[in-house]
RNA sequence: GGGCGCUUAGCUCAGUUGGUUAGAGCACCGCCAUUACACGGCGGUGGUCGCAGGUUCGAGUCCUGCAGCGCUCACCA
């Protein structure tokens, strides 16, 4: 079988290094980044899919000379890999806290060692022709180079701020969230109506919450100005109970009205709103902009870990407020309920089902939390607008805002462009309403922030000044901000004359850092998003910003960026697309990648998308192992269309009995349905294994007597029965040719022969155009057509009686097979390579017109070059002819189920005896014809008739006897066909809308058409009329 | 709620600028151990192209409306 030489193959492109870059060799540069796949967990199905596009990309552009570069790597993935971490850490009862930074990072370097081995170890068993000897980490210290210079640079341009912020907080992890690391979820609630008296004992408003916890930190309350009540109440304040603070009444008109004081009916809000707003601004971000708008003072009444504090900036705490402080969130919102109800002051709930933010890694409620974080400034002109300004024209829709398009030109504007088109726009609307990218994360896995703080009076710290000036400024940039009650208020070069600051150190590297430290400098406990060292991918692993410190990378950065495409998931164009090009352009004024093809996802059988964290993703080393390497890139090739998502239907394979089975699906809290963690053996159900679900989510750990099932799916039998094809296809064809006679001699080319050179031709072509399109189904298609249904199905069967003999054919035949496995080698690469020296040695003369330059190895071939005049038009519709007879024989042999051994004779008019003569004999093999004759001028008793192109072709010998039953059924069936074909037809010719209106030459093929079945039903009608006498 | 996509044979999917009998693989039915392959060969059954309108000589394809599904952004009083 194909599949057991994979690892051999392997060896021997490793040997050759085939797949190593070097920047100084000839050739167009084709350079593809691979999205680094993240170290927390091994890679599945969806990887699988788009590593095969970017191998089938860079193979494809190796073996046409393209000098490639395919860059591996993996991706620290910050939150993602210190969560499954600390997970771990958990199930053996200790905490990160328990241990010091520098021995957790230690615990998850050992974890990424792991996986990153295991997702290079797939790469490899995946057949991806990687450069391997450039793999990078995004924390190696190249990668931490490029990090740490980026940073530094935009820090010093001013692109980096601090900023007091509503983050979305995870009280868990206790880290800052990215908007996109926010995972909706559907909750029942409940709507919470409090009362709030007027501060003058006049009587009180109503305002309607969820998050009835938070009102400790209230510090205003807004009613709309067109409501009825507003003027009533202008000027007026509320006291807000349990704290006693005195809060203002403000009018705002992001407040929506109820529908009974005229609010819009259709808007739900109205339907549940009192028209009161508690305004919140420390735990709400709207609130949070109408206390800006009206300058109140944000409160904050939580901890980090979500616990209600007088602690965090809470200074008023009432003798009755007290009781709450310490509670966590859920507590405390049951207890203030309970309060509210004792006092009367509880006028409704309401159940209320609605979807709150979760964090995408602890999956607890995100909060609004006011804290201090970095932030870069995207929405600066040189990242959105450089972003912007890429993109091809013809996908930008509408036009580019003024200010965008009157911005600085650059290399490389207007030359972004996106595969399939439509996700241009998904790109300009998430940079139309960029919001600036918070880049700081309470984690300690990651890239440490290289910013040194110090707090202090002005006059303190004007004594630190000169030590900071001492240092080289090309590596420090300092940076003061004004602190008003404990917060920064607004990053400047230097402190104010007086008042509390902190000062900001950011160097570039580490080396004065320890003198920082000595005047009480602190370094920055936060580490960068992930997304950051994401975004300089392209720069980074080519040695960027100075290649020249290390040797094995010179050349690269000026050679491989800008890339030739990015191969990538829809998801991310907001997260990774868009900052690697902001980023690349900012920092060396260049696109990082010219096409950014979009592919479909990968989902399982139920719909669901495969991913790591809902544990339903299948190892592609399963599919590996149930159906071969080849059998799964071919397979995920041809179901790679622009349009539809994938879905596949996952089976499980027994670990005790090796049967395939459909494991017992269940349904999780969040409503996904996946393989129940422990499955019952189908047919022994004492003996269980545990499902890929449980063991990605820790549900269930494998054991020697409950072990892990492997997956499978029947999708990859396409794929598997296509190797396997090419394979016994390859065998026949080489014994074949090495069973020839000695005595063989040239021939001039047959019909057979020409057709097929053309299909290849053309085969090339149309494989071509579809890797342009990255329309990677039409690849798999063609290759499929050309291997199976041409050269299988009519080329070698039609050239087994003469090939022995004929050496041209046996030419023609070596050429074949030697351009399929150059052309079938971008999707199968280990069968193709396997078989690949076979057909080289076999030296069996050149075929003009097709240029297959030797190689040694497969992967290193030239793609094979096919010259115009193989385009043989002739022969294409001249073999046409000849399959629609051979398919109209075979049709009669089968319905009348005549054995294949059986020879018949033909007996037809002049036209069909000179296409069978043209043929060479393929009509007669592939028909089963014993000899071929004209028409009779007497029907034979025993003939039985078909139709083709008009004329009566008779078929004798075919039954000992004619059954003129069947014989009248299988006529008037076909008589029947072809009336409902010639009734459409007529019809439209006799409409003459249609004559007058449409173009005259399908006008005039209707008619030869309906000439034509005519002419067949003629035929057909007389032989009925013959049976019958 | 905004944006994008999808709805075609029992299943999974193609269907290029509107054009004549809507295709493939699997499944199913029949025939075949023929000397490459049964993971095979030959033949066959199977579709009012989600629904309702419209444009057109002509609609699976274009337009409008509706329904369902998915993704994404936003909201999340």
């Amino acid at each position: 079988m194909p599949s057991d030489a994979e690892g051999a193959v392997h060896a021997r492109w490793d040997a050759a290094r085939c797949f190593h870059a070097e920047p100084s060799a000839p050739g167009e540069t084709y350079a593809i980044f691979i999205p680094p796949p993240n170290v927390t967990a091994a890679l599945h199905l969806g990887h699988a899919f788009n590593n095969s596009l970017q191998d089938l990309l860079t193979r494809y552009h190796r073996m046409q000379g393209a000098n490639t570069l395919w860059m591996p790597g993996t991706d620290h993935a910050g939150i993602a890999t210190q969560t499954v971490v600390e997970k771990r850490l958990l199930l053996q009862g200790k905490k990160r806290t328990d241990f010091t930074r520098e021995a957790f990072v230690e615990k998850v370097q050992e974890w990424k060692d792991e996986y990153e081995a295991t997702i290079l170890g797939q790469l490899k068993g995946m057949g991806c022709s990687c450069d391997f000897d450039r793999t990078r980490f995004t924390m190696d210290e190249t990668c931490a180079t490029a990090v740490r210079h980026a940073f530094f640079t935009l820090f010093k341009d001013g692109l980096v701020y601090r900023g007091k912020r509503l983050v979305n907080w995870d009280p868990v992890t206790q880290t800052a969230l990215a908007d996109d690391e926010v995972e909706m979820e559907e909750v029942d609630g409940s709507f919470w109506y409090l009362k709030y008296p007027l501060a003058d004992g006049s009587g009180h408003i109503t305002v309607a919450t969820t998050r009835p916890e938070t009102m400790l930190g209230d510090t205003a309350v807004a009613v709309n100005a067109k409501d009825p009540r507003a003027a009533a109440l202008r000027g007026k304040k509320l006291r807000l109970p349990i704290v006693g603070r005195e809060i203002p009444i403000v009018e705002d008109d992001y407040v929506v009205m109820p529908a009974s004081l005229g609010g819009d009916p259709a808007d739900p809000k109205a339907q549940f709103a009192t028209g009161f707003l508690k305004v919140t601004p420390a735990h709400d971000p709207n609130d949070w902009d109408i206390g800006q708008r009206h300058n109140v003072a944000a409160i904050n009444v939580m901890a980090p870990d979500g616990s209600i504090s007088d602690r965090h900036g809470w200074l008023d705490v009432s003798a009755e407020a007290k009781q709450f402080v310490g509670l966590s969130r859920e507590e405390a919102r049951k207890r203030i309920v309970a309060w509210f109800k004792q006092n009367g002051l509880l006028e409704e709930v309401k159940p209320y089902r609605h979807s709150v933010g979760h964090s995408y890694r602890s999956h607890v409620p995100v909060e609004p939390y006011l804290s201090d974080q970095w932030y870069v400034r995207v929405t600066d002109d040189r990242l959105r607008g450089t972003a912007l300004r890429a993109m091809a024209k013809d996908q930008v829709e509408g036009a580019l805002e003024s200010s965008v398009a009157s911005g600085p030109a650059m290399a490389g504007d207007g030359e972004l462009r996106f595969f399939p088109a439509r996700y241009a726009k998904n790109f300009q609307m998430w940079h139309e309403n960029i919001r600036d990218w918070c880049i700081s994360r309470q984690l300690w896995w990651g890239h440490r922030i290289p910013v040194w703080t110090k707090r202090g009076e002005a006059s303190m710290l004007a004594s630190n000044m000169g030590a900071l000036a001492s240092l080289d400024p090309s590596h420090t940039v300092v940076r003061a901000a004004r602190v008003v009650d404990g917060a920064e208020v607004a990053l400047s070069a230097l402190p104010a004359a007086s008042g509390e600051h902190d000062l900001h150190v950011c160097l570039l590297d580490d080396t004065q850092g320890g003198m920082l430290e000595s005047l009480g400098f602190k370094r920055d406990p936060d580490v960068l998003d992930t997304w950051f060292s994401s975004a300089l991918w392209p720069l980074s692993t080519l040695g960027w910003p100075d290649p020249s410190k290390w040797p094995e990378m010179a050349g690269l950065l000026d050679r491989y960026n800008p890339s030739s495409v990015l191969c990538t998931a829809r998801e991310i164009i907001t997260l990774w697309v868009s900052r690697m090009v902001m980023f690349n352009r900012y920092f060396l004024g260049r696109l990082p990648f010219k096409h950014v093809f979009i592919h479909a996802m990968i989902q399982d059988g139920h719909g669901q998308k495969m991913s790591k964290s809902l544990g339903n993703g299948v190892d592609p080393r399963d599919i590996i192992h149930s159906h071969g390497s080849d059998a799964m890139r071919f397979t995920l090739v041809s179901m790679a269309t622009n349009t539809q998502d994938v879905r596949l239907p996952v089976d499980m394979v027994c670990p005790h009995t090796s049967e395939t089975f459909t494991p017992k699906w269940i349904t999780t809290s969040a409503g996904y349905t996946v393989a129940d963690a422990i499955q019952p053996s189908p047919k022994d159900a004492s003996k269980k294994m545990v499902s890929g679900f449980g063991a990605a989510t820790g549900v269930a750990t494998p054991t020697a007597e409950i072990p892990l099932a492997r997956n499978t799916s029947a999708r990859f039998d396409l794929g598997r029965n296509f190797a396997n094809k090419l394979w016994n296809a390859t065998r026949f064809a080489l014994s074949n040719l090495s069973q020839a006679d000695a005595a063989s001699q040239p021939a001039p080319l047959t019909l057979l022969d020409r057709w097929m050179l053309a299909r290849l031709e053309l085969a090339s072509r149309a494989y071509g155009a579809a890797v342009a399109e990255y329309e990677f189904h039409r690849v798999a298609e063609a290759l499929y057509d050309l291997v199976w249904r041409d050269f299988c199905d009519w080329y070698l069967e039609g050239i087994k009686p003469t090939v022995r003999s004929n050496a041209t054919q046996q030419a023609v035949l070596a050429a074949s097979l030697d351009a399929i496995l150059r052309m079938l080698h971008p999707v199968c690469p280990f069968v193709t390579e396997t078989l690949w020296s076979n057909v080289q040695g076999l030296a069996k003369g050149s075929v003009d017109g097709v240029a297959l330059q030797p190689s040694a190895l497969c992967a290193t071939a030239a793609w094979p070059r096919f010259a115009a005049s193989l385009r043989d038009e002739k022969a294409l519709a001249e073999f046409a002819r000849v399959q629609a007879l051979v398919d109209a024989i075979r049709k009669v042999r089968g319905e009348r189920q005549v054995s294949p051994k059986r020879r018949i004779a033909l007996l037809a008019g002049e036209s069909v005896r000179a296409l069978i003569a043209s043929s060479g004999g393929v009509v007669e093999t592939m028909a089963g014809l014993e000899s071929v004759g004209a028409s009779p001028a007497a029907r034979p008793a025993t003939a039985v008739a078909i139709p083709f192109e008009g004329s009566e072709v008779l078929l004798d010998g075919l039954v000992d006897a004619v059954d003129a039953g069947a014989e009248n059924a299988r006529l008037s069936k076909l008589i029947a066909d072809r009336e409902k074909q010639a009734s459409g037809m007529r019809a439209k010719l006799e409409n003459e809308a249609y004559i007058a209106k449409a173009p005259p030459a399908l006008v005039e093929e209707t008619r030869k058409k309906l000439a034509e079945v005519d002419a067949d039903i003629a035929a057909a009608k007389q032989a009925l009329a013959a049976l019958a006498t």
